[in-house]
DNA sequence: ATTGTTTGCTTAAACGATTAAGCAATTTGC
DNA sequence: GCAAATTGCTTAATCGTTTAAGCAAACAAT
């Protein structure tokens, strides 16, 4: 038998549990339940708008859960749903305008699903990337998405985190042997693809700054340069490629080395936009004309490269594009967890930004 | 009366354990307390090193957990404790150097003492701000860290933070009407320091490109200018003194206005880096030479500051200094809870990077 | 009239860790 | 030698939510 509750009553109920909560803590089913004489399990139902419930019901819960400002506790509904909701995003750097972008783009797709997402970055350390990745898996989150530290050769914590069960997606900075998904962009293509650029405008001998050989797309990238620079017959030397930390320091370093070269080269294309700024510094020192006498291309489209003189061509990599993949392909493989993870790459084409300092005319 | 347990027994359970966990879920400490014949509470002591324990069970505990690769489940200690060890940081963009700087060093002090944190931008936007206020009110978080989008007026979604109980630490766009901790620079004072150098380089006609009034750094920073320059006897004109968003493009704007004027001013105090930029080019463009026909100051020390050509004087805010003590401050906070938020604000000194934009000799 | 189905809830057991309270057994103090 | 203190655990409740199972009451079908 329902008894019907008069109006007085349940304002009188109301502000009993008010005051209880002035001097107590935060709002709880159980306070909506005794509000309305119901069980908290017909609360939680009534809130997820199960079937079962009357519209009478649902409506009086969510008036009052209103009225009590309830706040569901998400540490509970995480431990008994086995799911925290929450997605780990480990990347080098996030002052950087790539990575920045990419973190957005999950956050816009994950946030519309319910996800919430936690940034941390490993500032190329890979003592930090796996107190990273400690922090996140203790955190319980329910997937990880990561770019790796230019020092992580040891695969130890990434296997971690695919023991635990959870997806692991990894972008631009990635790794064949662990067999994960990864989003990133065609490393190869895209030099071949400066070296085209380059050739067209008339350059015959290029150099190449280039990341680590160790990090795939570094890797790639040389390849792409040795392959590119082969099949239009150019002096492939070993004069003109270099590994580099690709930081603005050694992109100087780099380029000075270059400009000691009894047979200089013409072109030179820097696997980072922050080498290849080191690089601009010293031409620029140097009187060197740019791009006449040396071209110079980067790569990741930095904001900066538009904006120092002369501008710098360089790659943009579609940050925004890696991000929503890789935000996605999270969705898919949460809704199927059963399926063992297995290498699914996501390759996307990169495009060629062509400014002042590789513009010759 | 204790049963001593020989190593086959133990070795037994132990194999038994590891079968079930092989095709179920995740190491408990229940787990561990079935292999070990003692009870769950026995073992999340043993883990706390809880003087109670013998130092026998705790040793056979740790032991057992390493062998059943344990990790223990935040959600549910975070739920039993009413404390997620979650601190929520909000910034209007992480690429910027400024704000990764604080990122950093908010997250070197947290980690040390087992806090995370859960990083969200606001892109300069007051929708996001509120949706990322939300959505880490949802995680709960133990306490918040934030610095307010440039839109931000409506001060609501910041007192719910504080209705919530837990810390609010504001820092560089904070608001002193929320009565919260603040760290930041003295941004009127950074604007005397800039007036001073201007005036020592032999300035006489300074204008000023500043940020929203309604911003309070912002606002500091025209006061800062407006009195120093009053303390110099210079003219203070309104067609010198701009309110600006300080894009590069908004830069461009202003500056091109500036340029447009009868009497043309000497010198260029831009409240912001990456305005001072686009002032920067249009002066270029106009074959203007920075410094000895205009000077030109900017405000954030931008790593790009030192990266164009002429390199750009600029304000260092101390970012790292800053994020320390906003992390610092909420584990004050958060250490007596009880006591109610005032405004408590922490300035810090700020420092002029003088560089080839003003240096006239 | 009888059986079956649907509706609208309740009950109670989880999720995994923590902790107040309690209880033997052992040690210490005098 | 006896009370008191200490040691080393156990028991059971708790955090707030979800959910499987169940149970009346109402309605529908035959």
């Amino acid at each position: 038998m329902i008894i019907p509750i008069n109006t007085l009553v349940l304002l009188k109920r109301l502000s009993k549990t008010i005051k209880k909560l002035v001097n107590k803590k935060r709002t709880t089913i159980k306070d909506i339940a005794n509000v309305l004489n119901i069980s908290p399990a017909a609360v939680s139902k009534a809130m997820h708008g199960d079937s079962r419930i009357s519209a009478k019901t649902i409506e009086a819960v969510k008036d009052v859960a209103k009225k009590l400002n309830y706040q569901p506790n998400h540490l509970a509904s995480a431990l008994r749903k086995g799911k925290s909701n929450l997605v780990g995003v480990i990347v080098p750097k996030t002052n950087s305008n790539f990575f920045s972008s990419v973190i957005q783009n999950i956050e816009e797709i994950l946030n519309k699903e319910g996800y919430n997402i936690i940034i941390t970055q490993s500032n190329e350390s890979f003592k930090k990337e796996c107190n990273n990745i400690d922090a996140l898996l203790f955190t319980q989150v329910d997937g990880i998405i990561a770019s790796m530290a230019n020092e992580t050769v040891d695969l130890d914590y990434y296997e971690k985190i695919k023991s635990y069960g959870i997806p692991l997606i990894l972008f631009d900075r990635g790794e064949n042997n662990l067999n994960v998904d990864y989003i990133g962009i065609d490393d190869y293509q895209s030099s071949h693809l400066i070296i085209e650029h380059l050739v067209s405008q008339g350059c015959k001998r290029i150099a190449h700054i280039g990341g680590f050989k160790h990090t795939r797309i570094y890797n790639n990238r040389i390849r792409g340069y040795v392959d590119a620079i082969k099949k239009h017959k150019l002096p492939l030397d070993d004069e003109l490629l270099f590994e580099s930390s690709l930081t603005i320091e050694d992109g100087r370093e780099k380029m000075s080395q270059l400009l000691a070269l009894k047979n200089r080269p013409d072109a030179v294309y820097v696997a980072g936009d922050y080498a290849a700024l080191g690089a601009l510094q010293v031409l620029k020192e140097n009187n060197i004309n740019i791009p006449k006498d040396i071209a110079l291309v980067g790569f990741g489209n930095e904001p900066f490269t538009a904006m120092v003189s002369p501008t710098i061509s360089s790659i943009n990599q579609h940050s925004g594009e890696i991000g929503r993949q890789a935000a996605l392909t999270f969705l898919e493989r949460v809704k199927m967890p059963t399926v063992k993870q297995t290498l699914n790459k996501i390759i996307l084409n990169a495009e060629l930004i062509v400014r002042d300092s590789s513009n010759i005319n």
